[in-house]
DNA sequence: CTGAAAGCGCTAACAT
DNA sequence: ATGTTAGCGCTTTCAG
């Protein structure tokens, strides 16, 4: 490997003509000596050394990635079709930008902080935290960091939060079903925290605006626990075979349960949307595979990696920031699983 | 960021006392002055600062992970439930045995010889890359690396294959389909090459072993567009109810495919596994999601990615290697989507 | 337009 | 048991 001092020695320069042309201060050097040593740099492939920039320079190039997962042998939880859409949109962008991508899968904030110190990384891309972690975070992480899909209870500050629509997908998505002729709708979800909780919140938006009102409490929430939930989704359907069911469209909060439910009303014989509809959110690959076409909410994966890398760059940067909450747009993919109620009458 | 230095000085010892007590060398340094040292490392948080680190120390602790995966915009591709699984995987196991991950995310093998060089990696760990790829890093990379599901005509030399037992489990789902009475079988994958050619070989034995044969060439083979592929698969779903089909079972090569065929055949009218049979490979997370539910061959990819790391691990500690191609498990998961032919008689 | 020199934080060979 | 010293490759200030 090629060190400045050698094509310097080569050349009888010294070491800071080597380097004022690599870095283009080409005002600095005469125009022949810099095409001389860029053919010597060219001829050796010279490529610098980052522990010698690292300590000569303050900042350091690198972006750390954290994905806070836990690992749980045996369980699918961590088959996420986003992941890898995520990954090579941080990816690219942020080589795109000349920087490095430091990947770190922990839970454990103090490890991040700690990492963040020894590499003296310029910034960080965070996914997964809950809220105590990042006021622990905003606390003692002297550098920038980006959350995504981030909800908090106080103003955001000290960091910015990439986030997507949620309300509005809620929203729109209601809207939409309302157009359909459905009065009557559950949306069900893992939990009511976060951005579950912000399309709830849509979904009671679009419904009030119709004078229909509803207890947030009254909706149903699905049981962490595989089997469980399977029981919750064959008592709905069971519900719903028996008429004994007040609704006729479910808004699910993620795709994979609306899929999942789907087949679990199948399986009791149920059609959709026929008898009852469903819709989704995520817009994951297999939504349009599974049948009927599931009706979801999209998102726009790559987008999203793409804003949160060229936030943290403007906050390295120290540029000003067009807001720290941001909400991507979502868009309603209208497909075959809602029942249009309003042709029956 | 207090530097050993510091702590050197305000204990009036040399830094190299304090370097060692860190590297515990402890046999070098009095039992109290270990102490001292270490309470002052603690109470200060003493974190080291890899930059120095790096300059002094020939390796860096970096394990870099590359992905070739080029992002073309508006398709889903990108979305494989698998990688959230496997970078899970890898990014515990690297730090746990002390390492950083460095992500890459590019097709072009010079960037990663560049960037291998640029930062002195102690490993490298590759997915993706063709043939060709894995020719030039074995050229010009001084480092070892570490393969994933790759396939070499000429042996392996120079680096370790990490790769899924592809033959071994498309013989045996084969020998399942034989036990429930199928011999008339076909294979669809969406080519002829590397893990999937594996898989039809695997096929192509157990058929063998049982007085069937058949050339490779006649199984059809996915096209890459989506439209093409389903018009295909539409096909495929009326020669099945006219009766013009010569098999009664299908064995895709993935389960996204095996997934897409049910929802098509079904939306034929036809019905699994009374009037066709399918199986898949991979079991992602919807595959149990599924009616019926899709029978097909697991893999472990966390343990893929824990075999990965150990195996770089050995490699960069000059450790003896119990073989340069290796082929991890699979296990039949037998569930609802293939017809038991013989009960019928 | 070019160069000399110091220094970033850490390690390790070599004293003592 | 502890210290001295040189040096890893690069940048940068300051001087010529």
């Amino acid at each position: 490997m090629v060190r400045i001092k050698d094509v310097a020695k080569e050349l009888g320069v010294s070491p800071t003509t080597v380097s004022n042309v690599i870095h283009g201060k080409k005002k600095r050097v005469s125009p022949e000596m810099v095409k001389k040593i860029e053919a010597v740099l060219e001829r050796e492939n010279y490529v610098p050394n980052m522990a010698g920039v690292l300590l000569a320079q303050s900042s350091s190039k690198i972006i750390a990635v954290v994905f806070c997962n836990k690992i749980k042998y045996g369980d699918k939880m961590l088959q996420d079709p986003f992941i890898s859409e995520m990954m090579a949109g941080l990816g690219e962008s942020i080589r795109e930008k000349g920087y490095f991508t430091m990947l770190h899968n922990t839970s454990d904030v103090n490890e991040v902080i700690r990492m963040s110190a020894m590499w003296n990384v310029a910034g960080l891309l965070l996914f997964g935290f809950r809220k105590e972690d990042y006021d622990i975070l905003r606390e003692k992480l002297k550098v920038p960091f980006v959350t995504c899909d981030g909800y908090f209870d106080t103003d955001i500050n000290g960091f910015v939060n990439v986030g997507t629509d949620d309300f509005g997908g809620g929203y729109r998505m209601t809207k939409y079903l309302l157009e359909m002729g459905h009065k009557n709708i559950i949306y069900v979800a893992d939990d009511h925290i976060g951005c579950e909780m912000a399309r709830l919140k849509g979904v009671k938006a679009a419904l009030g605006e119709v004078g229909i009102d509803f207890d947030i409490d009254s909706m149903p929430i699905l049981s962490s626990d595989e089997k469980e939930r399977q029981q919750q989704m064959e008592d709905m359907a069971k519900a719903i075979a028996d008429g004994t069911n007040d609704y006729s469209a479910i808004f699910f909060a993620a795709d994979k349960y609306a899929v999942q439910a789907m087949s679990i009303f199948q399986d009791e014989g149920l059609s959709i949307p026929d008898q009852i509809s469903i819709v989704g959110f995520d817009d994951v690959n297999y939504a349009s595979v599974v049948r009927p076409y599931l009706t979801t909410v999209r998102q726009d994966i790559l987008l999203k990696a793409v804003v949160m890398v060229n936030t943290i760059m403007n906050m390295i940067n120290g540029h000003e920031l067009p807001a720290n909450d941001m909400k991507l747009p979502v868009e309603v993919m209208i497909r075959k699983s809602v029942r249009d109620i309003n042709k029956d009458r």
